[in-house]
DNA sequence: GCGCACTGTCGATGCGTATCGACAACTTCC
DNA sequence: GGAAGTTGTCGATACGCATCGACAGTGCGC
């Protein structure tokens, strides 16, 4: 192994004028800094993770906490892991991952043993048994997510209220006085996630507005079977011109499919908005209007968060839940307005 | 943060003698164990990560290397990160997670700067040129997926061969002569990754052995309209009793949609042979035929070897490439032996 | 009663880095 | 021309743990 004192050797320089050759902390002058320089490369010299971690205090590590249940939306998760991962690269830090079936263990075991700087927690249930553990921890804590308590620490989601609104002021602009809301899956409601209060909310209150009505078909698990159920009570319900929100992400296009099945073509007969990413809605036949759930968005936002309270010279946030903004692109499955 | 001195400290012993407690390195009478077990609780007391890879020189890390494309076949890489974090968790290591688009940076880096004790490399290509750098690192490694020159390098990958042999037989036994193969989608045949061949190979092997002709249509992007378009023309090519395999796995479930589409019912009309987890096949209606990929097992196997890699006193695998035997379970979508 | 092996504990040291104080060599300014 | 500041480098130390050698204390056989 090369340490920094067989690079200090090789420039004829101390082992300390090496180290601040690298943080840049002191001042040195160009020909010795090239001297190092070139001996740093020469031998390829790397510095040891665990002792810089020892002496400096920081890991240069963040610790990202995500459930892997069997059998959950976990489709979605990658978009979340990969932008959280680049963002810390970009930043010169690595992610260190815990699932979440260690539970609290796993947070302590973050934070007790050093092994991260800061943490990034996903899937947050509304009532998150680990929400005042986190808030313990002596490192900074990000949630993706909102719990209903928060505990003081930073969240970052997005704006489900505002989608259900937009996607509920499309349909009623376009003239649909009668929406119905397809729901979540069974295990997302049994988990008692916070988003699924929270669109409720948003569409209830864009329908109060314009004076619709609004029906809600759940639970739908986001397969066949479950889509053809949802489909048939929804269009059992609605009349002409009936409006359907699916908000949730994977039952997307299984509805869609289940709708075409039935002859019933969105755009033409009814009209369908989905809660989903733009991808995905661009990537079906038809295109989806949609209100987009943009992941990177998000992640990007919850790791700028992060770094600022890590910064120590920097001011940190103020605003503890931050919600990101959903966008509606209008597409094929929309009626326009009569 | 609490010490191992402070544990000292309050058990009133030295600090070798709890470091010694921890590690079990060295006997210790019953009862300085519990005073020291006794205060390493009351104090919550967890040994620091950095100081401890650096006075053993172990990091308990596993470094995972994964490419993160967009628009890759990603979605099946979650069985896999679960399976090896939860393996690394169950040897008390943990996961740090590096993505792939930094390239052979990564890998140089993982161990350059000690950063993990040993990796795992997912989606390895047929000429990957990360190979020859990991086989150049001081770490073990271990690669899920063969590459055409492991380089010295151990190798777990399900066995692409047998699992085309077992589709053709199948099919062949139950009497079809014209088996048409929907090949895999563009990117990765693009990318060239070893098991398409080895696919092709096996199935061609046994489609010989039997006497039958095989087709090919390929690539098949894994959406509605590449399964639609792959269906016309598998349908136009073969004839009376059809046998299908669709070695793509996040095809098949398009496909069957496609064939159902046209009227024509697998298992009724023509076979249909899946190579898919045994919990997708079974989740659609009707449930697949398949040949079972299951990334828990390759893992698994994988994380196997690398801790036996990892123990210095046992002795090492020697096979290098280690092939998982995939399964075939016959379901709904296959017709019995004329 | 004496040597011997064994058990349990301790003090000292080193792992590789960051950082603090010291200090020599220069500059600048009255 | 001397005081005061600035720049660039070094030596020493600390970070928290694992591990080695040393060494009291104990039980054993002869």
């Amino acid at each position: 192994m090369v340490t920094s004192r067989d690079v200090a050797r090789v420039a004829g320089v101390s082992q300390s004028t090496v180290s601040y050759v690298m943080s840049g902390r002191r001042s040195i002058s160009a020909e010795t800094r090239k001297r190092v320089l070139d001996a740093i490369e020469q031998l390829t010299y790397q510095p040891n993770a665990g002792a810089r971690a020892l002496a400096s205090q920081r890991t240069q590590v963040i610790g990202l906490v995500v459930r892997f249940r069997p059998g959950a939306d976990t489709t979605g998760l990658l978009p979340f892991i990969e932008t959280i991962a680049g963002c810390a690269r970009a930043e010169d830090h690595d992610v260190l991952l815990v699932t979440a079936d260690e539970g609290s263990a796993g947070l302590t075991r973050l934070a007790g043993r050093t092994l991260c700087d800061a943490i990034v927690m996903m899937d947050i249930e509304a009532d998150d048994a680990r929400i005042p553990v986190a808030a313990s921890l002596r490192v900074p804590v990000i949630l993706i997510g909102v719990p209903d308590d928060s505990a003081g620490l930073h969240c970052v989601d997005v704006d489900f209220a505002e989608a259900g609104r937009l996607a509920v002021d499309e349909l009623a602009s376009a003239g649909h006085d009668r929406i119905v809301v397809i729901g979540h899956a069974p295990d997302v409601v049994e988990r008692d996630i916070n988003f699924v209060r929270r669109f409720q909310r948003g569409a209830d209150a864009a329908a109060d507005e314009h004076g619709v009505a609004i029906e809600l078909v759940s639970p739908v698990p986001p397969n066949r079977a479950g889509a053809e159920d949802a489909v048939r009570e929804a269009l059992a319900r609605g009349g002409e011109r009936t409006g359907i929100v699916v908000p949730n992400s994977p039952a997307v296009q299984p509805v869609l499919q289940a709708l075409l099945d039935r002859g019933v073509v969105p755009g033409r007969d009814v009209s369908l908005v989905g809660l989903c990413t733009d991808a995905s809605a661009e990537a079906s036949t038809p295109a989806v209007t949609n209100v987009s759930l943009e992941p990177r968005d998000v992640s990007r936002r919850a790791m700028e968060i992060l770094f600022r309270l890590l910064d120590r010279s920097g001011e940190r946030p103020t605003e503890l839940v931050e919600l990101i903004r959903p966008r509606l692109t209008r597409r094929d499955t929309t009626l326009p307005a009569p």
